[in-house]
RNA sequence: GCGGACGUGGCGAAAUGGUAGACGCAAGGGACUUAAAAUCCCUCGGGGAGAAAUCCCUGUGCCGGUUCGAGUCCGGCCGUCCGCACCA
């Protein structure tokens, strides 16, 4: 296939253009970005009187190639810095790389390139497109996140927060590629196979260390309401991921005869105290301990606790996966009536990780539990009746009733609404007593889990930690610090290469001198990019990174711009991080992002040939055929199937390439482009004629501007007592689209912003041609004041 | 299942509760040109009246409501998209 680039099909411009008309944008952006560089403007110092503002984009992870989502990304925030700049304000517009990953790691088994030349190559391949780009950066600042003068202080903050207990060891169930010899995350589990490998995933039980973000899930909800520049579609992400609910613990006896020896009532959480009346049976998590215990004497359960586990994380699994049950034969004594026993299951569908790991079915009122009840033959009471209804023929078949209404069935609690009853039911339960304790109290259950950070990778953050046969677990001393990767590595077989290596690993202990083994394991890339917005505002960064603290002057981030896919783990984590960090005093605020936006998507047609394969943008010609459009392969003639409008991305073909559009039509013309039509929020739709009316319009400006000058060189030095006619009309359009322009940045309207200059124009070319029709006639020295 | 967003011309879209469709793309017509490209000018939601300037009716998914006034606010449907999802 003949790839024809986008030059070839644009309009003949730039180096082939010389016509004196035009303008070149080849010539003049790098003629302007070479003076940028040379004088280094866009470098901020950090001691400047005026006021700060902070605006970042959401740093590029290396892969090689900058594409359009980056220059859309990159073109907003670059907006905001020049505007900001404009408005008189100490700008800080940084960038770096998140340079960690398992890509790196990858290219290197398929490749044979160390990761780190691979990454560093990369790095100075897209600091070359971006710089093409014309974005007002301080590269002065640049940081890549694998370089130890970076990963330095993340390792220094690990052990602060291991100090603050912020960091803990745990015993976790992962998903282990046998093959591979590594954790998978559970979006590397695919049908129940690991991604590279296809071996079967198994569920271990390993030693991690976890970053204890759960100690601030309050705070981080509560916090949420207090960031009023996100977009609301956010904050509602990250609370329903928090997921915070109030409920009751509730301590079930457990009547002896039928329970296993050690074991004498079970602890539920429950936030529908309220139907306790209409319980049914009991329900346990497959690994709860009682399970484990009732399993022992059983071998039938033993095999269903076995199959359970089995079962997958893929999501069609959990979709379709059936409601299973075991009775183990324990019951479990009401609450409220010594004589009201109720059955024990182990069922698929209860977490372990979640509340007790144990719950009471209320199937009346809970749509699960009533599949269950139906499926092994329990029944059901209703005990909350909706209103209108009469009691005495409300009958509960297939749906659950989850509505609202009062108390039936239920005894003292009869003619109540469900929120007293609620309160009636913790009040007694909480009096109640057993072996000392209540019987109930009230606990507020959050759905955010700690966050794992080991990875069996070598391309991570060393984890500074050593393991001492006699000591335990012991910090790498600060002085020690940083623990770097060794250099000599092999990709050469499974696993981690830092757990191969012949050295690295053996160390002394630090402690008692003894023999003992660093940490192989390396930190999730996620906690890279946590902080990497703190590092930023390091006053010394550019000549000496090294131990000077960091400055809280520039914090929070003013603007930050980046994708909705980071809606919930990025920013969580940084949320989370940042927190960590002031409690173990590296920073002074709790939140990092005062404001925040997140863009949408540069989508694109997809092309299929008749033989069904993908086919990419440039090798497609397109011709109008009547109202229709008709594509065909630009190499052989062949017809091709002009299909859905998706996200640009490498298996469907259907990418543009950044550098080819740029080397066609400009930088300016690009970043114009991406910035028009399209709310900044939604997707926008890359097309061949929407960039060829970009650059029609740089021309255009382009003239009406040179014209305007020639005109301005009549004005006079004074301003003369009254503008004419033609001269007020444009003082008011410019003075309207200024005001336009500015409000619009402000709101991140940049499309709307867009329209305004276009709108300006035209008001321009207006008057223009008015003068031009007219002769020299309205020439006058009012207009050229006007012009200037 | 739970939560949320959105629905305006052929298309992308504008519109502090106050002249709906700014601006762009596409399309059509015209000027320039031997011709084309480029450029420039005009038209462009639907229907109707007029020679024309212009005017009238109608129109923001559907049904109601609030208001002097609703694309915008409220309630209910329909549709599309997104997030979470066995969370007790």
């Amino acid at each position: 296939m003949v790839l024809v680039s986008a030059a070839a099909k644009a309009p003949k411009l730039n180096a082939e253009s010389k016509h004196p008309d035009r303008y070149n944008a080849g010539d003049a952006e790098a003629r302007w970005q070479k003076i940028w560089d040379e004088r280094g403007i866009f470098a901020t110092k950090n001691a400047d009187p005026r006021p700060k503002y902070y605006v970042l984009e959401m740093f590029p992870y290396p892969s090689g190639r900058i594409h359009m989502g980056h220059v859309r990304n990159y073109t907003m925030g670059d907006v905001v810095a020049r505007y900001k700049r404009a408005m008189g304000l100490n700008v800080l517009h940084p960038m770096g790389w998140d340079a960690f990953g398992m890509p790196a790691e990858n290219a290197a088994m398929e490749r044979k390139v160390h990761p780190k030349a691979w990454t560093y190559d990369n790095i100075a391949a897209m600091k070359k497109q971006l710089k093409s780009m014309g974005l007002s950066l301080d590269w002065s600042r640049e940081i890549a996140t694998c370089d130890p003068a970076y990963y330095k202080h993340q390792q220094k903050m690990f052990l602060d927060f291991l100090g603050a207990k912020l960091v803990e060891r745990e015993k976790r169930k992962v998903n282990w590629d046998p093959v591979d010899q590594t954790v998978l995350a559970n979006e590397q589990v695919i049908d129940g196979r690991g991604w590279r490998s296809g071996a079967l995933v198994e569920q271990r039980e390993m030693s991690q260390w976890v970053f204890k973000i759960t100690k601030y899930s309050q705070d981080l909800l509560d916090a949420l309401d207090r960031l009023d520049r996100w977009p609301e579609k956010v904050r509602l992400m990250q609370k329903n991921w928090i997921g915070r609910s109030e409920g009751l613990l509730v301590r079930f006896a457990l009547d002896p005869k039928t329970t296993p020896q050690g074991e004498s009532e079970l602890e539920i959480f429950t936030t529908r105290p309220d139907t306790l009346f209409g319980a049914k049976f009991m329900a346990l998590a497959p690994d709860h301990p009682l399970s484990l215990a009732a399993a022992a004497k059983n071998p039938a359960l033993a095999r269903f606790i076995e199959e359970c586990r089995h079962r997958g994380a893929a999501q069609a699994e959990i979709d379709t996966a059936e409601k299973l049950g075991f009775d183990t034969g324990i019951k479990a004594i009401h609450p409220f009536d010594p004589n009201w026993t109720l059955p024990v299951y182990v069922a698929n569908f209860i977490l372990m990780e979640y509340g007790t790991g144990a719950i009471f079915g209320c199937p009346a009122h809970d749509q699960r539990d009533l599949d269950f009840v139906n499926k092994y033959d329990l029944g059901n009471v209703p005990v909350v009746c909706p209103p209108g209804q009469d009691p005495s023929t409300f009958v509960i078949t297939d749906t659950a009733y989850d509505g609202d209404g009062r108390m039936i069935n239920s005894r003292f609690l009869d003619g109540m609404t469900i929120a007293e009853a609620k309160e009636e039911v913790a009040r007694r339960l909480e009096k109640d007593s057993r072996g000392n304790r209540p019987v109930a109290q009230r606990q507020v259950n959050f759905r955010l889990r700690d966050w794992g950070i080991s990875r069996q990778r070598y391309w991570g953050c060393p984890i500074p930690i050593i393991h001492c046969e006699k000591c335990g677990v012991v910090p790498v001393p600060e002085k020690d610090l940083p623990v770097t990767l060794p250099e000599d590595v092999s990709f050469d077989r499974p696993g981690n290469p830092l757990d191969h290596h012949p050295t690295w690993k053996h160390v002394a202990c630090p402690q008692c001198g003894g023999k003992a083994r660093r940490e192989t394991d390396t930190m999730d890339t996620f906690v890279d990019s946590s902080w990497y917005f703190e590092r930023f505002t390091d006053p010394w960064i550019a000549t000496a990174p090294t131990d000077v603290p960091m400055v809280d002057a520039w914090m929070p981030v003013d603007q930050y711009i980046g994708g909705i896919e980071h809606a919930i783990l990025h920013l969580l984590y940084s949320r989370f991080f940042t927190r960590a960090m002031k409690a173990t005093g590296h920073v002074g605020v709790d939140e990092p992002f005062a404001g925040l936006f997140t863009q949408g998507m540069v989508v694109h047609e997809t092309y299929r040939t008749e033989s069904g394969e993908w086919a990419a943008p440039a090798e497609v010609k397109i011709e109008a055929d009547g109202d229709a459009r008709r594509a065909t392969l630009i190499a052989t003639g062949e017809p091709v199937a002009i299909g859905a409008i998706e996200k640009m991305s490498k298996s469907k073909r259907n990418t543009v390439d950044p550098d080819e559009i740029i080397a066609a039509y400009g930088a300016d013309v690009a970043r114009w482009f991406m910035l028009s039509d399209s709310p900044p929020d939604r997707d926008v739709e890359w097309t061949e004629r929407g960039v060829q009316g970009a650059w029609r319009f740089s021309q255009r400006l382009w003239r009406l501007v040179g014209e305007a000058a020639e005109i301005a060189a009549f004005a006079p030095a004074a301003r003369p007592a009254a503008f004419s006619e033609p001269a007020t009309r444009l003082r008011k359009a410019t003075h309207r689209a200024l005001a336009r322009v500015s409000d619009d940045i402000e709101k991140l309207h940049f499309n709307v912003c867009v329209a305004s200059i276009y709108e300006f124009a035209n008001a321009l070319n207006d008057v223009i041609g008015g003068i031009e029709e007219h002769g020299d006639a309205k020439l006058t020295p009012d207009l050229g004041w006007a012009m200037r």
